[in-house]
RNA sequence: GGCCCCAUCGUCUAGUGGCCAAGGACACUACCCUCUCAAGGUAGAGACACGGGUUCGAAUCCCGUUGGGGCUGCCA
């Protein structure tokens, strides 16, 4: 299905093609080390796409000591804002992709843009088009190859104030080597004369894409599946501007992000951000191992993976073909995998330094890293994404907890509940304080009206810490402290009495 | 419509002609563990889209069909 690399540099490869390879015999560095670059347009928020793109960018580079460069195409200054392009910068930050070079901005080298459209135009690449959409549309209606007809290009019209198009060749093919691809042949009769700069001058995507990528060297192109189709008009370009005998970069189209819907993955249509994953409490590295696995696979089949690991062993040949799911759920387990990697102490300092910022039910100056410091290593084995922190330890940060009605109505329709909490304000005052005494001490209770721990303990569970789910008891109540415990078993015995049907 | 890409459990994938009565992970089910909830452990159910070839032998190669997707902008 995909020709080894090997296959066609020897096979498909002209003669000149050869000439070039030998050319860098000697030049160790300049041929041995790669460079990438991650190139997204300011025109949306940042979503799991581009952040998959990146990622692979950056782990080619890494893997193999190469550079990694971040350019911003801003090209479009309609739909360009100023807090998209803020928006990739904070969102490379956060998973930890940092770059070598950049950022560049198109929009800065746009006299190096000219300068290549001029050398075209010099060189009887271009041709001025003075049509309309809806003139050209209007004329290629029943037309089998759709696109643009060609009506301007032996027009001879002035370049000024007219868009340029690029005369495409008639006959015969471009072949595109894609390394996940394999050849991929596109006949010209069905690529139509395609527009390289506005009528105001300014460039378009092909164009400034190209140009930008042979000033910067770049070696390996690695971007969306999407892209293919726009690949050799950019061949034929770089062709145009560097010679046909040119080393063209390595191509590498990764296999499409879709949603449930199948389709591929948009800004509007799936306003999915990285915000939200951040603001939810996923770990940097659980989202970029997950997003590792969506198209690639570690040789061994190894999915829990440190970043380190990843770059070992990542290479651009184990990219699969088949578009793929992003699966929210199975991100999520991934991150409660690595919240459980972590040293205990790393995961209060970063779980703490999360809950800072987060939205939580409890005055701030009411936290207190001890008390947090002594819970932490029990929620650390049980949530998913540090969002789920807030609730599972709320009660240790409240003055009194809150309190889940249906758990309190169903209490208060009990008459083992008074018992229970009469008996537990008793036993309580006097136990020694400590979660295995307290433990023995509810099961106690529990015996002497013949009721198994598990049905003892849900009175008090819920009169300490508000819910019928949580943290262990026993070591909650050791942390919180006897004090606190009896005055909440206090109020609970209120509540439960105010809230008892006659 | 035209051009291009893709096709293994619900999902992400392993698989490059025999080691595959198709392996792993998430999700699901049952059981174990257990103070609740998780985590963890064990077991289970679950896929090569279809049809033709090639071959002693095909998930793997070829052709076709079907299905899905991408592109088709003076967006990127």
């Amino acid at each position: 299905m995909r020709p080894a690399l090997d296959s066609w540099s020897l096979r498909d490869l002209p003669g000149a093609f050869l000439a070039q390879e030998l050319r860098y015999v000697g030049a160790v560095d300049t041929n041995t080390s790669p460079r990438v670059r991650f190139a997204p347009s300011p025109t949306g928020y940042f979503h799991v796409g581009s952040a998959r793109t990146a990622l692979f960018n950056w782990l080619f580079a890494r893997r193999n000591h190469g550079t990694f460069i971040l350019r911003i195409e801003d090209t479009d200054e309609e739909r360009g804002r100023e807090e998209w392009v803020s928006g990739i910068l904070s969102a490379l930050a956060w998973l930890g992709l940092e770059y070598d070079e950049g950022p560049y901005r198109q929009s800065e080298r746009s006299a190096l843009h000219a300068d290549a459209l001029t050398r075209l135009w010099d060189g009887g690449y271009l041709y001025a088009c003075g049509c309309n959409r809806e003139e050209v549309l209007e004329r290629t209606k029943g037309n089998q190859t759709p696109g643009y007809d060609g009506h301007c290009r032996e027009l001879g019209l002035a370049r000024e104030g007219r868009a340029l198009r690029f005369r495409t060749p008639r006959d015969g093919i471009t072949v595109v080597k894609d390394v996940v691809r394999g050849l991929v042949e596109f006949p010209h009769r069905a690529m139509e004369d395609f527009v390289v700069s506005k009528a105001n001058g300014s460039p378009l995507f092909v164009l400034a894409n190209v140009v930008d990528d042979i000033d910067m060297g770049i070696t390996h192109v690695i971007r969306g599946e999407d892209l293919l189709p726009s690949t050799p008009k950019g061949i034929l370009l770089w062709k145009a501007l560097e010679g046909s005998a040119v080393e063209l970069p390595v191509f590498a189209h990764l296999p499409m992000l879709v949603n449930e819907k199948r389709q591929k993955l948009s800004k509007r249509r799936d306003p999915v951000s990285l915000e939200y994953f951040s603001e939810q409490g996923y770990l940097p590295e659980a989202f970029c191992n997950y997003l590792s696995l969506l198209g690639w696979s570690h040789p061994s089949g190894k999915e829990l993976m440190t970043m380190e690991e990843i770059i070992q062993s990542f290479s651009l040949e184990d990219i699969n073909h088949s578009p793929a799911f992003f699966d929210v759920v199975k991100l999520t387990h991934m991150n409660g995998e690595h919240i459980r990697l972590l040293d205990a102490d790393v995961f209060a300092a970063r779980s703490s330094a999360w809950l800072d910022t987060a939205p939580v039910p409890w005055a701030r100056d009411h936290f207190d890293m001890d008390t947090y410091r002594r819970i932490a290593h029990i929620v650390q084995e049980r949530v998913a994404t540090l969002a789920e922190i807030i609730p599972m330890v709320d009660f240790f940060f409240l003055e009194s907890p809150i309190y889940d009605q249906a758990a309190i109505e169903s209490l208060a329709t009990n008459d083992t509940t008074r018992k229970i909490v009469t008996m537990a304000l008793d036993i309580y005052s006097r136990c020694t304080w400590a979660p295995d005494a307290l433990h023995e001490a509810t099961a106690a209770m529990g015996n002497e009206i013949a009721l198994k721990l598990s049905r003892a303990q849900a009175p008090v569970r819920v009169a300490v810490t508000g819910k019928r789910v949580g943290p262990p008891l026993f070591e909650s109540m050791a942390i919180l402290g006897r004090e606190r415990v009896l005055a909440r078993l206090h109020a609970f015995a209120a509540l439960v009495a105010r809230t008892t049907p006659e």
